[in-house]
DNA sequence: ACGGCTCACACT
DNA sequence: TAGTGTGAG
């Protein structure tokens, strides 16, 4: 008879999944003349055989190990199989890797929530499913089980050695009297290694895994039988596993907080820290640390499995080591060239297949100067707003790293020309692209209020309209047009398809149902993809911040709030564009202008804004003004916080004739409403960085609440705004 | 002349 | 915030 579960039962079942030897795995599934001989994967082979980054097992018995060269595997194991990574554009391309990871965890996100941990790991949350099992099928009742799951190494059995252990598994995992939390367990090492069998047969990778009821414990059992194996760790037998623990092998203790706690406390095992109190742990170590290493001394860990299978960001970087470090601007310009060429590549990947776009560009580099007088001093990384396209991107990069450069060397003469220079060399150079956010859906957002028009750079010369008429997608949203998009409606299914054109980009086209949109607008939530529900999920909790940031922004913020409630809509500046968006020589030029007439009283300028202006003006200067219609919808509410934000972008200068095209057509003061999260970013990426900047200051990306259990520092970013 | 290349996250 | 540092694999 089934367990009745416990009121308040707070007890999880957590899977580590790990793939063994991942990056070995890869190259033998491509190669399968490789299985089964010692092998290694290595990276560069020109320098002592290259680094190796992978190993596999037949090749670890040879003491073959990851952090050596080529030729010193080959000392030790003469018969190895050595790999090369791939190369592209001179530098090491994992690509293969990252695509194979991601097979995988579409196998694994099919069960439970999943987070991907790392380009070969991923935590899973099987507590419903777990609980479900043990509700409609518990494993008591169960005449047969897979010998993959009596294979499981469960701890605190007496298996290990026994002749018969698949027969003490079978015994564990079918105890009737067992514990609650014991039986969830044994539903979930059910589960696991039917996971584990399925990712062998969609994708010929073995994996190991450890099933236990929280992230930490799963991740130390998943590291203890390896490889292609599962371990799971009864409640019962944690303290066990723990007291004798070298402290360094707990996850986050590897490094210099692990050699602090053994040198400074003289803890050497997790056991040992429960000779210490909270107060004094964080006296040593502060009060977030200082109550993580408590908990996790008694094999607490409250960290949930996030829900996300796509990695937070991109990064392309190479190191220059000993006589390969660059030392002219114009061999940096071409390895950002190349690292940028990457990233922008991988960055459209996304967009095609994940609809998401990254917001961020960061320049990462280290250096160290030949008069040595300061010369341990950091090279400083530099960031800007992300500018879609591989030569936007270079572009900035070199900029950002010119900037660097210039702090780096302080006082110091930059000498920027030519090949000589004063002294500095460059040992590793990465680009990076990161506040990767998913697009709001596509058919509900500010393109939809606008029109860019845009002529071509292309030899024709021709402007090219792709305005699209009037769908009416929704009420308030008479007058559709969106950037480079087309729209298709076809006739036989009634579906309408925006395809939008990123191909200035680089990238493919996608579409996007406009059906699928519709409903999301009004409310109607369909069931999607687990990804699309996670995507969905992050969305979520964002305004309040968002409302937090223009608060800050806001001169007047008091009229934000009225009858104590937030006004959710606000106004968009008109973006003004004059020329496309073409990869090559000239920069669009874009322009803001507030939708009402300018207002000169409590002007606060935007530099920026006013200085552009001027530039743009005759011919080919199209207002997107004229396919805006108004929404008559706007609450009064609306319109005066439209107006505390207009204050801010108000220009006190001379410039109403351009103003006035705000008045084209016939809608005087009209004001439109647009919903802050359904902006489409796209377009807003196309602005010259200046104006991004601007732009995003009212739109923040949304910042999400950060559940790990070390304490919430984060939680003041959802505290009331510091001004209030 | 090195472990290279990625990632995530806490802290300030 | 942007930037630094740590830690992981």
């Amino acid at each position: 008879m089934p367990v009745a579960k416990p009121e308040s039962s707070d007890v999880r079942i957590i899977a580590h999944v790990d793939m063994d030897c991942f990056y070995v795995q890869v190259e033998q599934r491509k190669q399968p003349q490789l299985r089964g001989l010692p092998t290694a994967v290595v990276q560069y082979n020109s320098w002592k055989g290259g680094g190796l980054i992978a190993v596999g097992y037949e090749a670890r018995k040879f003491g073959v190990k990851r952090s050596m060269r080529g030729d010193e595997a080959k000392k030790v194991c003469p018969q190895i199989q050595l790999v090369q990574v791939p190369v592209a554009r001179g530098k090491a391309d994992l690509k293969t890797y990252r695509d194979a990871g991601s097979e995988v965890v579409s196998v694994l996100s099919k069960k439970g929530r999943c987070e991907r941990a790392s380009i070969d790991e991923v935590y899973l949350d099987l507590t419903d499913a777990a609980e479900a099992m043990l509700i409609e099928t518990p494993p008591e009742s169960m005449e047969f089980i897979d010998v993959e799951a009596l294979k499981s190494h469960v701890l605190g059995l007496d298996q290990e050695g026994q002749s018969d252990s698949l027969e003490c598994v079978r015994m564990w995992l079918t105890k009737c009297d067992a514990d609650y939390r014991d039986k969830l367990l044994a539903c979930g090492t059910l589960i696991v290694a039917e996971l584990r069998m399925q990712v062998l047969r969609e994708t010929k990778f073995t994996c190991s895994a450890g099933i236990a009821h929280n992230k930490m414990l799963a991740k130390l059992a998943s590291a203890m039988n390896k490889p292609a194996q599962q371990t799971v760790v009864p409640l019962s037998c944690v303290k066990g596993l723990l007291d004798l623990l070298p402290i360094k092998k707990m996850k986050q203790l590897g490094g210099k907080l692990g050699s602090s706690l053994e040198s400074d406390l003289g803890v050497n095992t997790v056991g040992d820290l429960l000779k210490f109190s909270e107060q004094k742990l964080q006296e040593c170590y502060g009060i977030n640390t200082g109550t993580w290493l408590w908990n996790i001394a008694r094999g607490i860990s409250g960290e949930e499995v996030e829900c996300r299978l796509l990695p937070k960001s991109h990064g392309s970087g190479k190191s220059f080591p000993g006589p390969q470090a660059l030392r002219t601007i114009s061999s940096v310009q071409h390895w950002l060239t190349e690292l940028s060429e990457e990233l922008s590549e991988r960055l459209c990947s996304d967009l095609d297949k994940n609809r998401r776009m990254a917001h961020t560009l960061t320049l990462h580099a280290s250096a160290y100067r030949l008069s040595d007088s300061d010369s341990h001093k950091k090279f400083p990384s530099k960031s800007c707003p992300l500018r879609y396209g591989a030569a936007k991107i270079q572009e900035d990069a070199l900029n950002l790293f010119k900037a660097a450069l210039r702090d780096y060397l302080g006082s110091y003469r930059a000498n920027t020309q030519g090949d000589s220079n004063s002294g500095w060399r460059i040992t590793s150079l990465s680009v990076s692209a990161s506040k990767i956010m998913t697009i709001p859906s596509g058919t509900c957002s500010i393109t939809k209020y606008l029109h860019v028009q845009h002529s071509s750079c292309t030899s024709s010369g021709q402007p090219q309209d792709n305005d699209i008429q009037e769908t009416a997608l929704h009420p308030g949203c008479t007058n559709y047009s969106m950037m480079n998009s087309n729209e298709a409606h076809d006739e036989r299914t009634g579906e309408t398809k925006i395809e939008l054109d990123y191909s200035h980009l680089g990238c493919t086209n996608y579409s996007v149902d406009s059906s699928e949109a519709l409903d999301k607008f009004t409310g109607e939530e369909k069931e999607g993809k687990a990804t699309d529900r996670c995507n969905l999920d992050e969305e979520e909790g964002g305004r309040g911040s968002w409302k937090e940031e223009v608060m800050d922004t806001c001169s007047s913020s008091k009229e934000l709030e009225k009858d104590g409630v937030i006004i959710e809509t606000t106004q968009l500046p008109v973006v003004v564009a004059e020329s496309k968006f073409c990869s090559g020589s000239s920069k669009s030029e874009f322009q803001i202008i507030p939708i009402e007439e300018q207002k000169s009283k409590n002007t606060r300028i935007t530099s920026s804004l006013c200085t552009k202006r001027n530039k743009s003006k005759d011919k080919g200067t199209a207002s997107i003004l004229r396919f805006f219609k108004p929404d008559h919808s706007s609450t009064s509410r609306n319109h005066e916080f439209a107006e505390s934000i207009q204050d801010n972008l108000s220009s006190a200068d001379g410039h109403s004739s351009e103003l006035r095209l705000s008045d084209h057509g016939e809608q005087g003061g009209e004001r439109w409403n647009y919903k802050v999260d359904e902006i489409d970013i796209s377009v807003i990426e196309e602005l010259p960085p200046e104006m991004q900047k601007e732009i995003w200051s009212w739109l923040r990306p949304h910042k999400r609440s950060n559940t790990a259990n070390r304490g919430s520092t984060l939680a003041h970013y959802f505290l009331p705004s510091k001004s209030s």
